[in-house]
DNA sequence: CAAAAAAATCCAAACGTTTGCACAAATTCT
DNA sequence: AGAATTTGTGCAAACGTTTGGATTTTTTTG
């Protein structure tokens, strides 16, 4: 690659699709033309464009083309918080995929807050992106602002979504998920299963309460409200919520969460509980720490990585249904009421 | 808002600029400067402009601004992978610091590749960036092509940053870090300490290695290559490295890594160490699982998303030097020579 | 060898903004 | 009242591409 010394002081004098054509003799129009590969622009000006594109160090304007084409080869992805493993996963894979598809991708993070994602959606709908992929704040209890704000745009939502909101979702398959977490614990011997029941804004936490609650009465268990404990999501209400737990008679407890899991191990380690035969575990969301910690997490496994990936894959192939994810059910320590967590 | 037919079944047919000016009988400049703000414009106008704009349900095209304006707000972030806990936490500080200065964020990973790197830099150009955050993939082993692609595009590195390369660079305080942590080792008692050391590729390792030497021949141990185990990064190489340590009589490691350390505990577990008393440990970058696991790892804390605050503030400042940001060692089980890690 | 067909290139407008300069209208100053 | 100034708008070009249709060049055909 040559490098002139003018391209790279200033950013502004970057060679132009004109800048070829008059080093050539020719216009801009073929230059495009040779440039996208059109098959009227002759072999031999083609090699010869190619050529003076690189000798120039020539790099394409993608806003200009952009304009132009009136449309854009980027991607919007709205989430709450990019450092929570779950979404960072999810990104992940939805980047590999759309990168794959010539596609890039634009962050922007809620941090749970309805107005940062009206402006998020608002920026997104200013670059004219090609879709976005929303996993909505906790504080949005409707997708109208979102219908409103992205007209046409293409919209996968996933795990979060509205439900009142047409086009494609990939979800967790949650209701079945807490139904075999909560199985799971009724299987092992537990008798009194409370729930960490999360936010009831969230669709996704709904779904997951009722998985619980289908698998209490499925196992002649009483549905009981006043041992599921909401608007649990990180350690410290988890906390709280299982010390109240405990104090109702609870032996187990299903977590729609994982941080707020996390809370609870706190609450029956502080209470002195000391294995799995005194007090069962489940959590959602299968975070690294929960294989690592001690007790280790039995957990459900959601797959965020292949979330990512449908939902790139749902975009690209312009999909309007609703993918289900299935959950994993992974048995660790905390719910293995046969051993002790200790050795 | 109103909310117009046509403009919610096709993209293209959203309100322009031209639109409002004709609605309201003037001239697009005029609009535009109304919206900017520009005091040229009467009070009067520019309140009937933007009371038309919202009842057209106008948004701006940002495309077109920005190729007029030769410049966009749009700053893109390189990184191996966005799922490592560290990353995305730098993502998420950059992203929130960018996002109140008006900038948004497009993210590319290399999964450790060069070409990959490569592409990115290259789209990145091409989308007239504002700016890039670099932390560069443990393929590339200079900054040659970063110069090359990106020209006057501003750039600031981070975490792994090429020393070749002019301009802002955020770093960890590698030396240093490794330098407290292999001390707290040797202070502990422990005796024959080993490194788990990374890829010499990257100037972080290289740094840290040296922060171990330092550490050792201050307290006149000696400084011995056949315990220091190289090219170790995850939790296998880690393993094994460990093995290999353990025969060769270490009693402690200090890790580069966080997750090659994690292979470390793998080893001495499987070699019957039961705690700190046995084996020494401590990691470079304070995964959230580290606090978690047991025996809970102490660590250095990178605090990933101060740097990535810091790199967002070095790139709206223009900044060009090096900042360094302190690592933190906090203590936990597995350098705790005093205690067993099970009580 | 002219006419028709095919191939290659050019022209000019468009995408939606922004902005320097010109111009007109309103205001202020001799 | 006329000149000088201020204030508000309009005009038109520009940013770098792309693209439909016109035009030129080359090739094929009768």
């Amino acid at each position: 690659m040559v490098f002139y010394a003018n391209v790279c002081i200033f950013a502004s004098e970057m060679t132009t699709i004109t800048d070829i054509a008059k080093a050539l003799g020719i216009t801009p129009s073929t230059v495009s033309r040779a440039l996208a590969g059109n098959p009227r622009v002759k072999e031999e000006t083609r090699l010869a464009v190619k050529k003076k594109a690189e000798e120039m160090g020539y790099e394409p304007n993608v806003v200009a083309s952009n304009l132009r084409k009136g449309q854009s080869r980027i991607v919007g992805i709205i989430i709450p918080r990019i450092h929570r493993e779950f979404f960072s996963n999810v990104i992940g894979g939805a980047e590999s995929v759309l990168n794959r598809a010539g596609y890039n991708v634009l962050i922007c993070q809620t941090l749970e807050n309805y107005e940062a994602e009206v402006k998020a959606l608002k920026t997104l709908k200013n670059y004219r992106v090609a879709g976005v992929l929303l996993s909505h704040s906790i504080s949005s209890t409707s997708g109208k602002h979102v219908k409103e704000i992205l007209g046409s745009t293409p919209l996968v939502q996933f795990d979060r979504v509205f439900p009142d909101l047409p086009g494609a979702k990939i979800v967790g398959a949650n209701c079945e998920g807490a139904y075999k977490a909560t199985m799971h614990l009724i299987e092992s011997g537990y008798k009194r299963i409370g729930a960490l029941a999360g936010y009831m804004t969230s669709q996704a936490y709904v779904e997951r309460l009722a998985g619980y609650r289908m698998a209490l009465e499925a196992s002649g268990f009483p549905y009981d409200n006043s041992i599921v404990y909401y608007n649990t999501i990180v350690r410290e209400t988890g906390y709280q919520a299982a010390l109240k737990a405990i104090e109702a008679g609870c032996d187990a407890l299903y977590s729609s969460g994982a941080f707020s899991a996390l809370g609870a191990v706190d609450a029956f380690l502080e209470k002195g509980f000391k294995g799995a035969n005194d007090f069962g575990l489940v959590a959602t969301s299968n975070e690294s720490f929960t294989g690592l910690m001690s007790p280790s997490l039995s957990t459900l496994n959601q797959h965020p990585f292949e979330m990512g990936e449908a939902a790139a894959r749902a975009f690209l192939e312009g999909r309007t249904d609703t993918q289900v994810i299935p959950m994993e059910l992974i048995i660790r320590q905390s719910s293995n009421k046969n051993n002790k967590w200790l050795k």
